[in-house]
DNA sequence: CTTGGAATGTCAACAAGGCTGACATAAAGT
DNA sequence: ACTTTATGTCAGCCTTGTTGACATTCCAAG
């Protein structure tokens, strides 16, 4: 295998060799791991899965979107998105609201215990970002939504920034 | 929800709200996904899936590892990955010999077959992760990977580090 | 040397959460 | 009114995670 950032123009390409990227690929792939451990952990208890915390997450971060939205943001089937959804009304974590204007769309919403759950996970994960964040310092933070916003599919990203720049 | 960063002393810890927190974590789940888009594309389309990925990266990485050793990188059980590794061996992608000092160990070989698919799946990757790390640029790099490994679970810290250290 | 326990890997069966297909209901265009 | 389109639900399949039971091999104690 051929390194494939040699004879660059000057400003050392190094970065780019294929070790280099070999090496961010690995990361993203342990980090990911930590990066859901601790909800993991919460969520085994309470009988759920990762599929639940994102159904959570989203909905605590847009009260009142449709199943639709929730569909292009997790990027999952509606019949896979619908059978987690059915257990959270089920177990009264969400409210599914029928529309007013168009009756076909149903609105999704926390309840209390919704929420709680929520707080609870996102506490756990919050916990582990800010010790890595707090560990690595403010410029790698910069570089670090750097690099992940770089990686992102395009229409995956719009979602992002939507999400980022509502209340942040 | 109060800001679990106000009040500090000196040096902004602005990073460190929650609502920095909450980007960061949606940052690392909508990239996770182009992470693993490109190679999920090839693997569909040759009966395999993100598992097959895995084990076909690291045993790459590691000829000759063991199911063992593997098991621990992977984080799974060795039931599952048992599953995965039959199906590459009737394939004729890797290779498993039973072990000499050890007639119980199996050690685990990419085929030229398996080196091959193996090429395409890390070509794919490479090719995104080159792009977003070129966007940002070597400082943004270094500070990505700064944050991912103080993301890490200190056991799987320990393989990352290793096998950074190996040829890199 | 043999015997009992620990380690390694395999086989079977189950659960979660992806997927496609078929369908009911509501909205919208002709 | 009637067809087409959009939204969501129900049924069933496949991958890949899980635990349980087991065969083989190694090693240490007797």
């Amino acid at each position: 295998m051929p390194e494939s950032a040699s004879s660059t123009s000057g400003e050392s390409l190094l970065f780019l060799t294929d070790d280099q990227l070999r090496k961010g690929i690995e990361a993203m792939f342990f980090a990911y791991r930590g990066f859901t451990a601790d909800p993991d952990r919460i969520l085994v208890e309470k009988g759920y899965g990762r599929a639940h915390h994102r159904a959570i997450h989203f909905i605590n971060r847009s009260p009142g979107t449709t199943v639709n939205n929730l569909l292009s943001i997790l990027g999952v089937t509606k019949q896979s998105l619908n059978r987690v959804l059915r257990a959270l009304v089920e177990d009264g974590l969400v409210e599914s609201r029928v529309g007013v204007r168009d009756k076909r769309e149903r609105h999704l919403f926390l309840t209390e215990a919704g929420e709680a759950l929520e707080r609870e996970l996102s506490t756990a994960q919050r916990d582990r970002m800010r010790a890595a964040f707090r560990e690595a310092g403010p410029e790698a933070v910069a570089g670090f939504r750097q690099v992940l916003e770089a990686m992102m599919d395009s229409d995956l990203r719009r979602h992002y920034t939507r999400l980022k720049e509502s209340s942040g």
